[in-house]
RNA sequence: GGGCCGGUAGCUCAGUUGGUUAGAGCAGGGGACUCAUAAUCCCUUGGUCGCGGGUUCGAGUCCUGCCCGGCCUACCA
């Protein structure tokens, strides 16, 4: 097979948040096919970034008192730390912040201006007279125009689920100064994705380029209408780059991270004399992207887009894979699931995640569960039991007799797992991961079936028998030998063992097709050890408390010594900054406001809604109220049944698909799982006012 | 409500362009062995292929309706 090029990326993490198994899956996913291609012995670079611009890192960073580039440094080291500890081998790892990375938008921009693809329109937005700053969405607090609830973000009322346009809010008031904005006008800048149609839909329909599910989803959402203006600026305050020539506007964090991908891998050429062009423009080389389904939207549609118009190969493949799920359920801080990778390294050896990781991946978008007790036994059953065991009960022997210097007759056993290469190779080159390991572990089966068959152990106590012995074992380990470097993309540390028992790198996916002879063995010791489901279970219950403890916001005495400077044993201002204070009122605004204590009677499930709970709360006497509820996340309806909450009593009834709603629940938290109920204290009865 | 994907043995999944009695691994049951990390090997129980129609000589595989799950999107909070 002729020599190939290969680029391959993995989605960018976000440089905000530490790495957990979820991000792991493709990070492995990747790792595993690029290993798996250089054992091929093509030209493959693999490059990955952190992503470090955008809105929430300028918070993060503010919050933690750093400025954005120390906050992203500390980040970039631990993520780098995180991917080696699972043996993920990057050939660069850069960052978007970088001045690569500034320079090829620039470029990028300028063609796209070139060729009339940038609408400047001038959109109404509101400005901070204090800060002296147009303000962003996220940075508006108002009225909503719809129903009049206070305290709504710029783009949609959390209350009724209008969206509008942040000019839309009445009372608008900057959560920055406080200032009330003024209504002005900002230049900005939109990629007219529409006008790049034809190549981005030849691109979809070309067989290879996406998994079928994939284009469906893009012709089915995107395709039929004409594909809308992309708003690629933002105003500041703004941590990225600076448009050229428009101060105060900003590229949006989503054009300038892919092109993160270019910037790494000029970064790379830099470092080894090679030419971008060669790998950014040269047809012959191929371009792989491996991303999770929730970015689909960037990189299929938007960055061909912009590759094209930048002059830039389109990518041969993206490869999109679903989510992680722990034990069939989303993962969730409140289970102990939400595990980060530095909290795996600190309890299990990453062979093991990457062993069942990959018996999990497929070519397709489907999430996959780690199923923690499913996780104990493959790699029990697999691993140790089946694959270490073969040089578990061969080693010794062989350290004593060494290898033959002929291989002996095995039946055809080496003969057909060489063979099997080729299907092997086949599933990891398609993605199909589990395929490979399925393939690779009848191989594991078979050879144990010889070493029962041929019987070494009795062989060796005859000494007459010392040649057949050594036949015996030159063929264990031969087929051993084979399996690990099948699984050697996998297991770059069995590999690495197994290399050095055998006084020869295993890097090569040939050498499998011919037997290692007239070798003396090294001396072994176990290459992995079992698993026990107490070890998993102690990750998890620890993650499970350190979670709780940063849900309480007091500061966990076993805090982790990865987690940048933990603040004082004080809450966190995380809650303030997701949400700044409204408007000053005046206690006659509070008091227009009728809060009451109510007892919840009936709680019933709204089957068709996902959110709410019809609730019946009487505030004493015959007095009843139906409200709707958006809790049905947080809370089970029979755990609420006879307690006490704080409604709105004189909220202005609504109708809703599902009834008529005549009060509001009130409630602390975020939403979804995040949902706390206020309750007062013991002595409170119904109908009592709040004051 | 719309879209995509899935629903095959207790669990995780294979089932190639429709073709004979539907497969694997693990788990369960029985036996053998003792070199090996209570590992290995042999035998074995177990499935109305989500449900109903249809096309066909023949359907797990194609068409259609419905049910269930995941995700996306809309709506509703």
């Amino acid at each position: 097979m002729p020599t190939r090029q290969i680029l391959v990326t993995s989605a960018l993490p976000y440089a905000n948040g530490p790495i957990h198994l979820g991000h792991l899956v493709e990070y492995i996913q990747t790792d595993i096919w690029v290993r798996f291609q250089k054992m091929q012995g093509h030209r493959v670079v693999y490059v990955c970034a952190d992503d470090t611009h955008g809105t929430a890192i300028m918070l993060s960073a503010r919050h933690k008192g750093l400025s954005e580039e120390q906050w992203i440094g500390q980040m970039s080291q631990q993520h780098q730390a995180d991917f080696a500890g699972f043996d993920i081998r990057f050939d660069r790892y850069g960052s978007t912040h970088s001045e690569e990375n500034r320079q090829l938008c620039e470029q990028i921009w300028a063609r796209a201006l070139e060729q009339d693809l940038i609408a400047a329109r001038d959109v109404q937005q509101l400005f901070d007279p204090v800060e002296n700053t147009f303000l962003a969405d996220r940075f508006v607090k108002g009225q909503c125009p719809k129903c009049g609830a206070p305290d709504q973000a710029g783009d949609n009322c959390d209350k009724c689920g209008h969206t509008y346009a942040a000019t839309d809010l009445v009372n608008p008031v900057s959560t920055l100064s406080g200032a009330t904005p003024e209504l002005r006008s900002a230049p900005h800048f939109f990629f007219q994705l529409e006008k790049c149609r034809p190549v981005v839909e030849a691109w979809i329909d070309r067989p290879g380029s996406l998994q079928s599910e994939t284009a469906n989803y893009l012709k089915g959402h995107f395709l039929g209408d004409a594909l809308r203006d992309w708003d690629l600026s933002r105003s500041a305050p703004y941590f990225g780059f600076e448009i050229p020539n428009q101060p105060g506007q900003y590229w949006y964090v989503w054009f300038d991270a892919p092109v993160g991908y270019i910037a790494t891998t000029l970064q790379w050429c830099r470092e080894h004399q090679q030419d971008l062009a060669d790998w950014w423009q040269n047809p012959a080389t191929e371009i792989h992207h491996f991303i999770g389904k929730d970015i689909v939207y960037f990189h299929t549609l938007f960055w061909p887009a912009i590759l094209h118009t930048a002059g830039y190969q389109l990518p041969t493949r993206v490869h999109v894979h679903g989510f992680l799920t722990v034990n069939g359920r989303k993962m969730s801080k409140r289970d102990g699931t939400f595990i980060r990778g530095r909290k795996y390294l600190d309890h299990l050896p990453p062979a093991y995640l990457r062993y069942y990781y990959a018996t999990k991946l497929g070519d397709n978008q489907d999430d996959l569960d780690l199923n923690v007790s499913e996780f104990v036994e493959k790699v029990n059953t697999d691993l140790v039991n089946k694959v270490v065991n073969l040089v578990s009960r061969s080693a010794k022997f062989g350290g004593q007799t060494g290898l033959s210097a002929t291989y002996p007759a095995d039946d055809g056993r080496f003969e057909y797992a060489a063979a099997q290469g080729q299907a092997i190779a086949a599933a990891y080159e398609a993605g199909e991961l589990s395929k490979a390991m399925r393939l690779i572990m009848e191989l594991a089966d078979r050879a144990n079936q010889y070493v029962e068959q041929a019987q070494p152990w009795k062989l060796a106590k005859d000494p007459q028998q010392a040649t057949a012995l050594r036949d015996t074992v030159t063929v264990a380990l031969n087929l051993y030998r084979q399996i690990v470097i099948y699984l050697a993309p996998v297991l770059p540390s069995l590999q690495q063992q197994s290399g050095d028992l055998f006084g020869q790198a295993l890097t090569d996916w040939n050498l499998a097709q011919t037997p290692l002879l007239g070798q003396t063995i090294g001396t072994y010791t176990h290459f992995m050890q079992r698993l026990n489901l107490q070890d998993v279970e102690k990750m998890i219950e620890e993650t499970k408390l350190e979670n709780a403890a940063a849900l309480a916001n007091a500061t966990p005495a076993t805090a982790d010594a990865t987690e940048a400077a933990p603040a004082a044993a004080t809450d966190t201002a995380d809650a303030l900054l997701a949400e700044p204070l409204a408007e000053e009122c005046t206690i006659d605004d509070f008091v227009k406001v009728d809060l009451r204590v109510a007892r919840i009677v009936s709680a019933e499930e709204v089957p068709e809604a996902r959110k709410l709970l019809k609730l019946v709360v009487s505030l004493g006497g015959d007095q009843t109220r139906q409200v709707f509820a958006g809790i049905k996340a947080a809370y089970n309806p029979e755990d609420l049944v006879g307690r006490l909450v704080i409604i709105v009593a004189n909220l202005k009834p609504r109708q809703m698909k599902f009834g008529l709603s005549e009060g509001m629940v009130c409630a602390a938290g975020g939403g979804g799982t995040e949902v706390f109920l206020l309750s007062p204290d013991s002595g409170a009865v119904p109908g009592q006012r709040v004051h």
